[in-house]
DNA sequence: GTGAAAGCGCTAACAC
DNA sequence: GTGTTAGCGCTTTCAC
């Protein structure tokens, strides 16, 4: 298939276009430049003991030959390592795939390759099946963890993995302290919760995202904190799911009853099929009845009535993860993360002051 | 680091966990199972010229001792390849996610890991640029070419790279025909637009996404084919984008003009910006004016009012995708794919009769 | 500073 | 059928 001699790069390498095949190796630099390919292994490398005449010319010849080191012989020689597996496993929910573009910048901004494996609900977990999924052994991990599927990958993950994620929420203290990268979820509910109460609403119902563990999840606690911080006891919350039609089919019953006046929901989607319910049932958003949004969607500011919201910074929460395995991988990389943004309140048509007690 | 002693594999692995790092190799198979490493390597391969009952023992040796095959080492040995690169350059559209998706299951299932490099609109692309993304050189690639990115990618690539994209359009026959698999945007487009003039609509206005190409899209073609088909000038189409905010800023001056009665959007983003142009115009949808999307996005059967929208199967066109490129790397693989499946209109809210015409 | 040698885990070519 | 040999392109030692 390739060169049938046994001669090994002693010849120069095919003048035309015929055999594309075979890239330039550190064989053909270290010819061309009249070193040893070691010597050129240490100029890629940036290690300290080279001329530094011999490193400029190195260097020239490998602008010139075009050469890029093979990444799979590096890694199997056992150097650095350079690239990440992303565990997911919904690139569909908008969270994820922000984040997962974070961390693909990140990681291309840092000569990282990236590979993705989708987790099922139901993947089997075991550490051998983990590592089944990535390219080398031991290959550093990023897992998102924004649902159980998520999560579990992340519980499983034994602790050899060199590896960070991006989840709901971080562990409680005291769990050995693996990197995680989180948007403040807690306060940022509270926060909404509190603009919703301030509107004059009585109380603030809530319908929840499936949590990544098996506590409550986040967002919810935040809306509790808020409930019990203004002294009121929390009602029931409503169970909703991912999609707008489980936001419907969970409002459905809630929206009839009048006493309601503002719902806070886990996501946009819930949001939206909640503004659905509500139109069937004859109650106007925001007259009757203020809905509130999570994630900022891009449709948010586009649906009827638009929606309030809260603007999270997934794309750079992603990075920051990222930054957070670059980090331990190597320590002495680069300085602190730039920190991803505050969750941020979004105000638009579908919140609005308490209607007046009839009573 | 590793083991300091000269000796290769000769002696047991390390009893208790302790160095858990490296991981069972071909050789700790072989001399388990009594055979040599190259045995091994036809069992793991299935390859013909093995005994029987050799082969059930190493098999055995391997369940017992957990042996994964190293992917890397594969790769470099000049293997069967067993990973692909995607091409993307935006993991938060619908349908490439979608596509995303369906590639990753249909490669998990042939046991191919898949990394993603995602394309930035200016990213370099020539063929090194190209090959430096992927993570061995000559490594099989999946553009998703929804986009003028991706087109451009796919595009770049050069014809020695194996490789399968999804693409908006199929290229002109005459090109040298490279595996694409592609949704007929083209019939379902003509298909939505013959719906809305059955309705009695005296013309169908089209927003137009970003084509890929130079050229028209093809949604916008199969909107003039039906248009044509039936007699009727094709109007200026509408210049929109990806996003709600760019249907809704491009929809403006049209939702002022009572002679427009229906509008096909390029995708449900467009619809829904229409949608509050319309509302913001005081035109009411469907009684004054039908507007329709494309892609039907889980939201779509959520807004209001709930879009009209064509269906399309994204992610069996991922997963087709791969098939196709798995079955250019071993001709002899699987048979004929499974299809993905048609491009279904469903009905909603948002499309209606024509008005009465006031004259 | 630089080069030579060994080997990462595997597959391919060729014996036997 | 099965074992042996020689690399894939690179990074480690360790000499000089």
């Amino acid at each position: 298939m390739q060169n049938p001699t046994p001669a090994r790069r002693d010849e120069e390498p095919p003048e035309n276009g015929a055999d594309r095949q075979r890239s330039v190796s550190i064989f053909d630099v270290a010819k061309a430049a009249g070193v040893s390919h070691q010597t050129v292994s240490r100029v890629v490398n940036a290690r300290p003991r080279v001329a530094k005449a011999t490193r400029a010319r190195v260097l020239e010849v490998i602008d010139e030959l075009g050469y890029k080191p093979n990444r799979l012989a590096r890694a199997l020689a056992g150097g650095v390592v350079r690239s990440v597996t992303v565990l997911t496993s919904d690139t569909t929910l908008y969270g994820a795939s922000l984040a997962l573009r974070g961390i693909e910048e990140a990681a291309r901004a840092a000569d990282f390759a990236v590979s993705v494996s989708v987790l099922d609900e139901d993947s089997p977990l075991t550490p051998d099946d983990i590592a089944g999924r990535l390219a080398r052994p031991g290959e550093p991990v990023l897992v998102i963890a924004f649902n159980a599927a998520g999560e579990r990958a992340w519980q499983a993950l034994p602790s050899e993995f060199p590896a960070a994620a991006v989840v709901e929420r971080p562990r409680e203290a005291g769990q050995t302290g693996r990197p995680e990268a989180w948007l403040d979820d807690r306060a940022a509910a509270a926060q909404a919760t509190r603009y919703l109460l301030g509107l004059g609403h009585r109380t603030v119902r809530y319908m929840t995202i499936p949590s990544s563990t098996t506590r409550v999840g986040q967002r919810a606690e935040g809306w509790r904190d808020a409930l019990a911080g203004a002294g009121h006891p929390a009602p029931e919350p409503l169970e909703g799911g991912w999609s707008p039609r489980s936001g419907y089919l969970a409002a459905r019953a809630m929206v009839a009853d009048p006493q309601v006046t503002a719902v806070l929901c886990g996501n946009d989607d819930l949001a939206l099929g909640v503004l659905r319910a509500a139109r069937e049932a004859g109650r106007d958003v925001p007259g009757d009845l203020s809905v509130m949004g999570f994630d900022d969607a891009p449709y948010a500011a586009y649906t009827h009535p638009t929606l309030t919201s809260v603007r999270l910074d997934f794309e750079g929460l992603g990075r920051g993860a990222f930054g957070m395995l670059h980090r331990l991988l190597d320590p002495d990389e680069a300085p602190a993360p730039p920190l991803w943004a505050e969750p941020d309140l979004i105000v638009r048509e579908s919140t609005g002051p308490a209607p007046h007690r009839p009573a």
